[in-house]
RNA sequence: UCCUCCUUAGCUCAGUUGGUUAGAGCACCUGACUGUUAAUCAGGGUGUCCUAGGUUCAAGUCCUAGAGGAGGAGCCA
């Protein structure tokens, strides 16, 4: 008995005639009085062999039970196909059912289904050509993410989950505890008493790695994290996830600029990547697409999505301070005409998410990284400039996502962190040792975060951040 | 959390200024067809019109509240 074999090998195999076994589940089924085609499909790409079966007495009843979604075992031999949809096919000669699928009962069937149909089915949408693609695609970003940075001397760094400090000031955060909550334990002043909780005090899920990805930095040069991140937000938009992955490299001897060259040289890298080995899958992307717009207007579409990959690889991306953006909303056309909803009145105001799109879909036409923000409306770890006045931000502006990365260039002097921690209230206590290594061989250094699912989003020419992750958490859901 | 929109067959959706028996395509079943490509052609059954109230001779359609979903905003990755 011959191995089992992947679809994708076997589509690519010239051995005609050899004897094959293959494994998958049915997407469609067809046919005549004679013969039935069964396009399967094992997800190890997205297209489906066609397994062809001259019908008689002894199949005729197996082949009855076979509908969209059942698992089949096929041996047979792979031939050269008479048809014009493929090159090679299965011709079978025994047919076994490792699985039916109910045509009553199974939600998916071989026609368009809506993704939010498709979301409240995510244990199986897995199934469907999208959703396989999506799942390929993602994956392979991991893997040149990984590659990217193994390659360019970085090492990975786990930073925890379970944290201890609730001043990372990136959002709200999870509480984690064993203690009992139908009978909270409470001190004198009416507070809750921790020091019964399983770490003696209050824990929390990670709302990023970075101050400890920094401490790393500062002994092993070039690090990064990438892992699960946990905001307590109640978000409701297409692109927040109360749980999603990060990547943030952190780098010591960088400066502002040095970051701005790895995170675009970085997106490039992976972007290129997911062409090189992900061309079907985005084929199909870039077709369902067209399909998903192809009712909206001209001006409203989307750039076609391989275009748009190659797009962002063959230009630079622009860099402007925030001053300068400033002054580019407000004489630009919405501006004068009050067309934002955010009129820009002056210097200091945050940029809302109309006047980044403004600026990277309408003025530039190209990612813009825009730098030294005002200090009030950024973190307290941002180095800050000489002007007294701005930090050393950076954000990654991409079209239709928005802001893909923040990052910044980190205060290593002790004094200066000092100061604007006391300002702005974080707990020196919970902090001590973030602060000590400004004490301690401190040095330059600089780092981003880079949201992988808005990645993805990006690369897919999806719509919603809740269909690029397999199984998203969002406020009020935590099915599957 | 705020604003707007949506909820009709297993799925995608139509349903006019409120009017009598609620519609189509797909899926499914039956039949036809010598190899199809989401096959095609013919025939067949399919409904808590999201829920609870209300207005009306009459409500899928209008009003109120609630539930679920989507889009936008804020928070941000």
């Amino acid at each position: 008995m011959e191995k089992k074999a992947d679809i994708k090998t076997l589509l690519q195999s010239d051995e005609l005639g050899k004897e094959v076994v293959v494994k998958g589940w049915v997407r469609t089924k067809r046919g005549s009085k004679n013969v039935a085609f069964i396009a399967m499909n094992d997800g190890s790409t997205i297209k489906s062999i066609q397994i062809v079966v001259e019908i008689n007495s002894e199949n005729e009843k197996a082949l009855s039970n076979i509908h969209t979604g059942a698992a089949l075992s096929v041996n047979g031999e792979l031939v050269a196909s008479t048809g014009s949809g493929q090159k090679v096919e299965v011709h079978a000669k025994n047919i076994e059912i490792l699985g039916v699928a109910d045509p009553d009962e199974y939600p998916l069937q071989p026609k368009k289904h809506s993704l939010e149909f498709l979301r409240e089915k995510a244990h199986l949408r897995f199934r469907t050509n999208t959703f396989g693609a999506i799942a390929r695609v993602r994956h392979a970003m991991i893997f040149a993410i990984h590659k990217y940075f193994n390659d360019n001397g970085f090492y990975n760094i786990h930073a925890p989950i379970l944290t201890g400090s609730d001043a990372e000031g990136a959002g709200e955060m999870f509480q984690v505890t064993t203690l009992d909550l139908e009978n909270i334990p409470k001190n004198e002043e009416g507070k809750v008493d921790f020091s019964g909780d399983f770490f003696g005090k209050a824990a929390n899920l990670t709302v990023s790695g970075q101050l400890e990805a920094e401490l790393a930095a500062l002994a092993l040069s070039k690090v990064y994290t990438f892992g699960p991140t946990f905001r307590a937000e109640n978000s409701n938009t297409s692109r927040h996830l109360a749980e999603f992955w990060m990547i943030e490299p952190e780098v010591a001897f960088f400066d502002i600029n040095d970051d701005m060259d790895l995170a675009e040289d970085m997106l490039k890298y992976v972007i290129q990547y997911a062409l090189d080995n992900c061309m079907d899958d985005l084929e199909f992307l870039s077709k369902r697409l067209l399909e998903e717009e192809k009712n909206k207007k001209a001006e409203e579409r989307s750039m076609e999505l391989i275009e748009k990959l190659r797009f962002v690889l063959n230009d630079d991306f622009v860099r402007i301070t925030y001053t300068e953006a400033i002054n580019i909303l407000r004489n630009s056309k919405p501006n004068k005409k009050k067309r934002f909803q955010y009129v820009i009145e002056g210097w200091g105001a945050d940029l809302q998410s109309e006047h980044e799109r403004y600026l990277v879909e309408k003025h530039f036409k190209k990612p813009v990284i825009i730098t030294d923000y005002p200090k009030e409306i950024k973190a307290f770890y941002m180095k800050q400039n000489d002007d007294g006045k701005t930090v050393r931000a950076m954000d990654v502006l991409f079209p239709q996502i928005g802001e893909i990365i923040g990052g910044s260039q980190r205060e290593e002097d002790y004094d200066k962190l000092y100061t604007r921690m006391k300002e702005m209230d974080i707990p020196e206590e919970s902090m001590w040792w973030y602060l000590e290594t400004r004490k301690f061989g401190t040095v330059p250094h600089a780092g981003f975060g880079l949201g992988f699912e808005r990645l993805i989003l990006f690369v897919t020419g999806m719509g919603n951040i809740r269909d690029v992750i397999p199984f998203p958490r969002t406020p009020q859901n935590l099915e599957f």
